[in-house]
DNA sequence: GGCGCTACTTAAAGCGCTTTAATATCGAGT
DNA sequence: ACTCGATATTAAAGCGCTTTAAGTAGCGCC
């Protein structure tokens, strides 16, 4: 054996056709429990597998699906590790593509075309619904994490503004009603967080304490806007961050100007990402669920692969707050 | 058209065969400058992409490269994408394969042998030499920024102790002396920084200030270890720790305790992480350069693939200190 | 014995592309 | 006119697998 063995080397072996040993190793029916079991032993002898690419190939489906991120984003590889347990199940094989300088979010989505992936799962891309709608004509298109309007793509993503709430709400609960919030700039999910914490103050009867601190998602925006917290007269009691790395820069602000977090000044972030968890940060935040994102973004795909749906869907779920140390009574 | 269009679709639009059509789209010498003009401009108005799938199985070479990583480790990401576009250059297409929870190394690795990957580039693999031998003799196989004593893998990665010694060095040529390891606990890597601090400090003649404390390589091992040094009757000067993460933990801690960096003691980490660059943390540390390694990993393995390379490599890279604000003079 | 069944098994036709050997074309050379 | 060489093109044989239609047995039954 010079070279891996192929389906005709186990056949041979077993004296049986190709057919017969494709047929039992997909367990399809067919073979008599005999056959089965010496094919079987036969494959195990010679450390038979087979070659996806051949397989894919030979199926008319790939069975294969592509997922866009930027392997950068601690979020992204998550989200894709789930997307990965989740395609399992449902006997799928997933492919990477990440964004890289010289591979734009076009050129990746090219490369997972060209492996004629079914089915495209895209992390928070940038691209237009227009575009989208034109993918969306070729493969399944599943786009996570970011709202889409007016396109044929599905959608998974969760409440961002009702994440926010969850937020305020656990902030009065502890009796706080000067509560700031660290802005997360321009994109469609920083959008939605700002809006949810100015429907929750004003809900709850205190629009007159909105105050919206510039920051941009970074630890060094966050950073920033600490400081000039600390720094106000009258500071707020609280402070929520539209997201868990503002949120870091605000603490590491809010620790230099000699405040402390939470007896002075409560903190809430948002992602729960693994920075929040950490025992010296402990924060406040809000979970996303990447596991339940990802699977319902691989069902979504695999119903309209195997089970023919043809409308667009919009799951949106439902975040979580998760109470640590960084938050406390006024 | 109901679907993508084919070479066949292609041939059969210019009137020539399927063979001209995939001589002229791979640049193959043959047809002439009239047929290739024709066919790319009818490949055009197609849109025709060739399937990859069916491509490398007509080829017998597969031009794919495996890589093996956490996904979720920052520094993996980045190698990721770096070896994205090294492979690039060289013609080379590559799958991500990343651990999960129910995906171990070896399931991971087995994905990528499924894909009749040529070559594989394994992320700081747990798997022994033996195992790694095994692999080795199916694939060309190069194991990435760890030590793989007697086997017949390739190997890429920086040299750890002379990274840790050139940060002793700038310490010392600042007038420190009093000098502190934070440790990163058992692994090949932490056990080769661990080296390269005990030797740069005998060098040096500072033997007697060698202290180690323990540590593993997280926020929160720093965290302890700082908080540690901090309480300490007679404090180092500086101190060194095992990796970026590490030393951010331990910047927390001191922070907390009041202690100035780099006004009371210095800090350098390890990695040269992003976490590192960020302007609140600023921390001076020794890069890797992941597009180095990255690059002769590609090359390696290319080598071995395309120009019949059979003895093994070993690349070690000279690390570089990248220095930032966490360190001054005594 | 012939018929109809059921239960297996397999020959053979792809999947969409690459590659090689063979064929066709056309001047140039003698 | 006829061979030779280039040059351009293509028929056809795969790559390693899946799948379907056709085939072979085996068995009970009239």
């Amino acid at each position: 054996m010079d070279h891996r063995p192929r389906l005709a080397d186990v056949a041979a072996r077993v004296g049986v056709s190709t057919a017969s040993v494709s047929l039992v190793l997909r367990d399809a029916p067919g073979p008599s429990a005999e056959t089965r079991r010496r094919v079987l032993q036969a494959a195990a002898e010679l450390g038979y597998r087979a070659d996806r690419t051949a397989s894919m190939l030979a199926r008319r489906r790939r069975h294969l699906l592509g997922v866009l991120l930027d392997v950068r984003n601690p979020f992204h590889a998550e989200m894709a590790e789930e997307i990965h347990v989740a395609a399992d199940e449902q006997g799928y094989e997933v492919v990477l593509s990440t964004l890289t300088r010289g591979r734009d979010e076009s050129g990746a989505i090219e490369t997972l075309l060209d492996f004629r992936c079914e089915g495209l799962l895209l992390l928070g891309p940038d691209a237009g619904a227009a575009e989208l709608g034109k993918l969306a004509a070729e493969v399944a298109v599943v786009v996570i994490g970011r709202r889409v309007t007016d396109s044929a793509v599905d959608v998974v993503r969760s409440a961002d503004n009702v994440g926010v709430s969850q937020a305020i709400e656990h902030l009065v609960g502890l009796g706080h009603r000067r509560i700031a919030f660290v802005d997360g700039g321009r994109g469609v999910i920083a959008t939605a967080r700002r809006r949810g914490y100015r429907e929750a103050m004003r809900r709850r009867g205190l629009a007159g304490f909105i105050t919206i601190i510039a920051g941009d998602h970074t630890e060094e925006g966050g950073s920033r806007a600490g400081r000039l917290v600390a720094a106000l007269d009258e500071p707020p009691t609280a402070v929520v961050a539209s997201n868990d790395r503002g949120a870091v820069g605000v603490l590491d602000a809010f620790i230099r100007a000699g405040v402390d977090v939470p007896e002075d000044i409560s903190l809430i972030g948002y992602d729960d990402s693994t920075l929040a968890r950490l025992a010296h940060i402990d924060l406040t935040t809000v979970n996303q669920d990447a596991a339940a994102q990802a699977s319902h973004a691989v069902h979504a795909v695999v119903q309209r692969l195997d089970e023919g749906r043809a409308q667009p869907v919009e799951i949106v779920l439902r975040p979580r707050l998760v109470v640590r140390g960084s938050t406390g009574p006024v």
